[in-house]
DNA sequence: CAAACTATTCAGC
DNA sequence: GCTGAATAGTTTG
């Protein structure tokens, strides 16, 4: 693991529960705005994508990218993750 | 060290 | 909405 990745998922845990953030502010957020895809890369490549929010991570306007696992598991996971925000929220 | 690859992004149509 | 071009870092040879 290099710097570089541990920035990108260091970055990716900020993310919020139930919210999702675009490649390039991850990259932005690291220091390395022009870098966005090789945070993809890192995410990608993530040693831990059971402690890593990587589906928190999106492309930008909120589509949503790529995941190790297949689209269909992230968009599965943020619809999770919304659900169970709101029920927090609403104390459900 | 260089080339290839990549879960992207922006601009133009 | 799709296509083409640009860009930064990791990985492989």
């Amino acid at each position: 693991m290099n710097a570089f990745s541990k920035k990108v998922y260091s970055a990716a845990l900020k993310i919020p529960f139930g919210e999702v953030r675009s490649y390039k502010w991850v990259a932005e957020k690291i220091g390395r705005p022009k870098a966005f895809r090789a945070v993809g890369q890192a995410l990608k490549n993530n040693p831990y994508p059971l402690i890593i929010p990587c589906h928190r991570v999106v492309n930008s306007g909120g589509s949503l990218g790529g995941y190790s696992r297949g689209k269909k598991t992230k968009k599965m996971l943020l619809d999770l993750e919304r659900y169970l925000k709101q029920c927090i929220e609403n104390k459900k």
